[in-house]
DNA sequence: GTGGTCTAGACCACC
DNA sequence: GTGGTCTAGACCACA
């Protein structure tokens, strides 16, 4: 995985759309322990103290819960992983149509040429 | 619309997507012209020279064409349009649709998606 | 005001006591704005980030809100304000049970006790 | 019993507080040996000499003395006691006084709130 | 070695 | 000058 940032955009916030993606995706999988602190901010490249941060912020959220001197562990709550995933999709998918939409496609068409990719490309 | 940039990614490129939205999205229309560099360059709050480098990147594939004293036009070849748009679409869908694999959904859960969405959405 | 922190205990924590009691207490007056974050870390003797992390906090707990390059306010949420004095006089009350409990103080007694208290001092 | 410290306060004076907590609440009984300093001091995780200090000032208060090369014991007069329980109860309810005046109480809402405490938990 | 906290100092956007 | 973010580096408790 490469940890690419936007300027203008809060990389704590961006980090937690990177483990976000990676726990809805099943890299980090439910129950599972993830990587230590230190060792995140070193692969993103990034200061633990903005990791730490962007971690304890999808604590909050109920995603992760740590466990002092053992680790940070994905939680095991199907509902919530469920509603990650959805929300997920439901964010790609309107990025979609907003962007066709400015290429001037309306549903139809973009339902369509969806449909046609996913025939066409092997 | 907003400009914001990803670290790590030369600017100059993603300038040149910016304004290929526009041109694919008609907000610059064919044979129209277009805001002079410097303008362009304040917008953006780039370096007029990476703005420089962008449209000149542009012209050299075509979508624009300058005219001595006088400015920046877009292309008017309605194929060369055409095919922008298209690759900028099945960009936008091929993106989508590793986003969704990244998920854990295959083609067909995608496409199914996609139209329940259209279909929900007011 | 006297700044004194436990050992033990996180500051920051301590810096949302403090900073709720002059909300409920009226020092820090609904709708009104509360000295800058610098200020606040100064007065405190604390680093400005741990001071910032405290005022977020409460802030998202909602007893705060924060307006870019203008400063922070108190809530103008009665509701809020309400349960703030309530939950903090509970507590305050809920030790001094705890406290005279293990004086080997009951309940008839404490009361008894404070009554009188309130009727003797001037 | 867990030892939590003021920064900004006499360790010591810490101390004696907590040691005269265990007396007037009967955790340490009159006329009994109390732990040797050393101990205390480790439960503490303080330094001997600091402990010490505190227990030296309890003996001048009278309400410790110590028998040569046997220890130290909590005195057995009960008058003494008595008003140790006494100012301690006192110190309580004037803090709790304190807190809720800062709340905006007046002392008639105060014992009426304590009165109902009493009353409603189990 | 783990998560958690704190400090010191810097930079940014906004007005 | 305001809030907000980020870095670098340090210390702590816990097991």
């Amino acid at each position: 995985m490469e940890w690419v940032f936007k300027e203008g955009v809060a990389i704590y916030t961006q980090l937690m759309e990177q483990i976000k993606l990676r726990i809805a995706g099943g890299t980090f999988r439910p129950g599972e322990k993830i990587p230590p602190v230190r060792e995140l901010a070193v692969e993103a490249g990034v200061n633990p103290n903005t990791m730490q941060r962007a971690l304890s912020e999808l604590e909050r959220e109920g995603l992760l819960y740590s466990v002092r001197t053992s680790g940070r562990y994905v939680t095991e709550e199907e509902a919530m992983l469920k509603t990650l995933q959805k929300s997920l999709s439901e964010k790609f998918i309107q990025e979609l149509f907003e962007n066709l939409n400015k290429l001037g496609m309306d549903r139809g068409e973009i339902v369509a040429a969806v449909a046609q990719w996913a025939k066409e490309e092997q």
